[in-house]
RNA sequence: GCGAGGGUGGCGGAACUGGUAGACGCGCCAGACUUAGGAUCUGGUGGGAUAACCGUAGGGGUUCAACUCCCCUCCCUCGCACCA
């Protein structure tokens, strides 16, 4: 054995012994429990970050652990390799994306495996290859053929930096998620993917996702806003068109004193009357130019102009002004609106700032509303009241009796109205999977016939990042046969958004290598669902939401039976320094390839899962990672200053003298400390780690008054113990260092069961509070009563001068813990 | 504004269903071994004068006992942000 613990050769070591003999490879075993776990797929940039450390760190410590319990274990890695970056880095570079991301991923796998993560290598999916996206243009095909894909024209997300439409998940206050860029919107042709269709079944299946964090659950509930009310239709006086607004509360029409509607409603034009068309047209123009940004940015600030119309209440036949206003969006519900100002506060700030008549429909119990003197609209429940017939009536039965009533009498209908907007996936972009479809003059749209796929993706292009996508101008991808009437048709030419590769990624691993299906159907239904997922917060909707939506349709169309694919999930904050997120701009970056070389991957692993419990971001330490390293230092040192008497075999009987059975103690109760806490309370790896440096804190100390030859069994057993508990998160030198001592490998062995005999003392300290504060602590026999524990502790001279003289009015005894004197 | 999660030593963080606050690590202080040490080892380390006592954002309450439960206030982080 060596002297000093050398982490590079030993971890080089065994890494190529878990390449070469595929020590991670798995394959469906019905007499084993499985266990999907699985860790976000990199985008494949060149280098892997200490974000990647953490989340594939704390990945593979539940995977190694599992696999000691007995669990069939999948654990894959792949890369999401198609995507913007390449292409960029094609046009700086001047190489072919293809190359750069292969070269990427080439030296992104070196880095994972230098980590020593426990991945099955021989499942490694790669999205950008034919094999992988042809099945993708099927189940895109599949969904067409549903109605579930769909080409339209409509107002989209343009990032004019990235020269690309984007989804409405991927703007973030405005600005395109991946570049910063601030989006405009732009009138486009393209395909969506139906996820509206499905918004019920997201929401309502939010409830069955028991093992996410709660602020994802919300954040996917509040994406896909659902809201139930109706939409009524008003008359318009002088004209026959109708007004169609939704409401959430038809139980205050009673309470209407004016209408809004949104500058871009197709009806304003035709309302406003001659004498307020200037007005109009002069503010419709300052809103639309504005766009998006500056109306967002002004929120709070209401403006409107009057139409110079009236529409007419179905309810009262009162006529009511009709106000063309900046915060009535287009996009949402009718794009017009009742306006109820004693009852929602914009609809009231509107009404002061104008002057608009303000009526109490909705009277709370607690006080009279009064509109002379009300200060903000009053939103909660109460009576109705000024409602003709229905006044007196609770508000929320009011509700369903209006919108009785609106259906009954053919005035509008009841209405569920979603914020979510259907998914648009079509990318101006050469770096991604060619959207399979043709365009031919005489049969319209055609989908590309099943025996054609895949679309593949030309090598030969020219990207200068500049003008159409590069397919556009490739003569022979462009030009194809119509698969109708073989007369010449012209391909799409956009290609998919990349959240469509990572939205089935996952089941794809359970059965990388079949040729002619997707998947195959027993290994998926043997694996499928992910039991465990573990990524970054940054994708609480956007990813999450894309890959439930898919799994629901993949289900939809045969290919899958789970509802859900991810039952657990947790998200790892972020690795922070000198406060900040580490970026380039900031120059705070820490290398985890140079941590690696410095302390070696061992330690590099301990230290992020000590610094802080998972979900919490993670604030660097170069200061701590020596201080993980200096504990695996004392480990080898300890075990090198013993090891040619723990050479020796044998194992720890079962009357041993004091010194023997201490060191069994503190074994069996850090056994029953990290199995308590490696897998409950979400993964707090922190407390294993803490609890396993204690536990070599206290060999040391044993070690210190001398390991005599009759402790040396349970001074072995201990050594071998913590080389199996520190085992997940340290493999490499807990795998030497168990090889040292002449053991067989760890990745057999099972993980240890703690003996109940040894977790707990026969003589406890307990805790002696006087009147609820703390004034001795003495020994006292497991299981003591009150009175005994009372007489040894009245015995003590300390304690008894706190007691003194006064008579004892009570004895509070927790077991073997605590006794409180009330005196 | 709304929703969620937080505020514990100089720092990262512990503390199970109310029961020794500050485990473990970093840093710091002292000592040992050393030519030396930024190596290693030993001891100490919430504040306070070694005391009484005070301490888990602040204030109040329940309790024999509160970081933990209840009420009020302040602050921070994240998400949503005119969605009718």
């Amino acid at each position: 054995m060596e002297e000093k613990y050398n982490p590079e050769q030993i971890e080089l070591h065994w890494q190529e012994v878990w390449n070469r003999e595929k020590t991670f490879a798995v394959h469906e075993d019905k007499t084993k429990e499985k266990f999907y776990l699985l860790e976000m797929f990199p985008y494949p940039s060149g280098r892997i970050h200490m974000g990647h450390v953490r989340n594939y760190t704390i990945g593979d410590v539940i995977a190694r652990y599992l696999r000691m319990t007995g669990k069939n274990v999948l654990h894959p890695m792949g890369w999401d390799a198609f995507g913007m970056p390449a292409e960029n880095a094609a046009i700086s570079h001047k190489t072919h994306p293809k190359d750069w991301v292969d070269n990427n991923i080439a030296n992104m796998k070196a880095q994972l495996k230098r980590l020593g993560l426990s991945y099955d290598w021989d499942r490694e999916v790669n999205t950008s290859v034919p094999s992988y996206y042809r099945w993708e243009q099927k189940f895109f095909i599949e969904m067409y053929k549903k109605g579930l894909a769909y080409r339209a024209k409509s107002a989209v997300n343009w990032c004019p930096h990235c020269t690309t439409v984007l989804a409405n998940e991927q703007v973030i206050d405005g600005k395109c998620w991946r570049c910063s860029s601030d989006v405009v919107i732009q009138e486009k042709e393209q395909w969506f993917l139906k996820i509206t269709e499905y918004a019920e079944e997201l929401l309502k299946d939010c409830d069955t996702l028991t093992g996410w964090p709660e602020r994802v659950i919300t954040m996917q509930k509040n994406w896909i806003g659902k809201s139930e009310g109706c939409e009524i239709l008003f008359g318009i006086d002088g004209m026959d068109d109708k007004l169609r607004i939704f409401t959430t509360r038809p139980d205050t029409v009673y309470g209407i004193t004016f209408m809004s509607i949104a500058p871009e409603h197709p009806l304003v034009e035709k309302m406003v009357t001659e004498q307020h068309r200037g007005a109009v047209q002069a503010f419709v123009d300052r809103i639309r130019r504005g766009g998006t940004k500056t109306r967002e940015i002004e929120a709070g600030e209401k403006e409107g102009v009057f139409t110079g119309r009236y529409a007419i209440s179905p309810f009262t036949g009162e006529k009511i002004p009709v106000f063309v206003a900046n915060f009535v969006l287009m996009e949402y519900g009718t794009g017009a609106i009742m306006a109820v100002p004693a009852h929602d506060q914009r609809d009231f700030e509107f009404a002061k700032k104008y002057g608009l008549g303000i009526k109490v429909v909705i009277q709370p119990d607690a006080e009279v509303l009064d509109p002379e003197t009300m200060q903000h609209a009053y939103e909660g429940s109460g009576k109705m009241v000024n409602s003709n017939q229905l006044s007196g009536t609770d508000n929320e039965q009011g509700k369903a009796l209006v919108i009785g009533k609106v259906v009954k009498e053919h005035l509008g209908t009841a209405k569920i109205n979603y914020k979510l907007r259907d998914w648009g996936i079509s990318r101006q972009r050469y770096w991604g999977a060619p959207i399979p479809m043709v365009y031919c003059d005489t049969c319209g749209i055609q989908p590309v016939p099943f025996d054609q796929l895949p679309v593949e993706l030309p090598m030969d292009v020219q990207i200068t990042g500049e003008g159409e996508s590069p397919l556009a101008r490739h003569e022979k991808f462009l030009n194809a046969t119509c698969p109708v009437c073989h007369g010449h048709a012209k391909r799409e030419t956009d290609t998919m958004d990349t959240f469509m590769e990572s939205s089935w990624y996952f089941e794809k691993y359970t059965s990388p290598s079949v040729k002619d299906a997707p998947f195959d159907r027993h290994a998926l239904d043997y694996w499928m669902p992910v039991d465990q997922y573990i990524g970054g917060i940054e994708h609480a909707i956007l990813h999450l939401l894309y890959a439930r939506f898919i799994t629901k349709v993949l289900r939809d169309l045969g290919y899958v039976r789970n509802n859900e694919p991810f039952s657990n999930l947790l998200t790892q904050g972020m690795v922070i320094k000198d406060g900040a997120k580490m970026s380039k701009s900031l120059g705070n970056i820490v290398d985890p390839e140079n941590i690696i070389k410095q302390y070696g991957a061992d330690t590099a692993r301990l230290f992020i899962l000590f610094a802080a419990p998972p979900e919490k971001d993670l604030e660097w330490a170069d200061k701590g990672v020596e201080g993980a390293r200096r504990f695996l230092d004392r480990l080898w040192r300890l075990v090198y200053k013993h090891i040619n008497r723990l050479q020796q075999h044998g194992t720890p009987s079962a009357n041993e003298d004091t010194g023997a059975l201490a060191i069994r103690r503190l074994t069996h109760k850090t056994i029953k400390h990290v199995t308590d806490d490696i897998i409950k309370d979400r993964f707090h790896f922190n407390t294993c780690v803490s609890a396993l440096m204690e536990m070599l804190n206290s060999l040391y100390e044993a070690d210190d008054k001398g390991i005599k030859d009759a402790d040396l069994n349970a001074f072995r057993e201990a050594l071998n113990t913590l080389l199996i508990l520190l085992n997940p998160f340290a493999p490499h030198i807990t795998e030497q260092l168990n090889k040292e001592l002449g053991n067989p490998s760890l990745l057999t062995a099972p993980w240890p069961a703690y003996n109940p005999s040894f977790t707990h003392d026969n003589i406890v300290s307990v805790v002696i509070q006087v009147n609820g504060k703390l004034r001795g602590q003495i020994s006292v026999p497991e299981n003591s009563d009150e009175h005994t524990v009372f007489g040894i502790a009245s015995a003590d001279e300390k304690i008894k001068s706190y007691i003194s003289n006064k008579p004892v009015k009570r004895l509070i005894l927790v077991k073997d813990k605590l006794l409180n004197i009330v005196v």
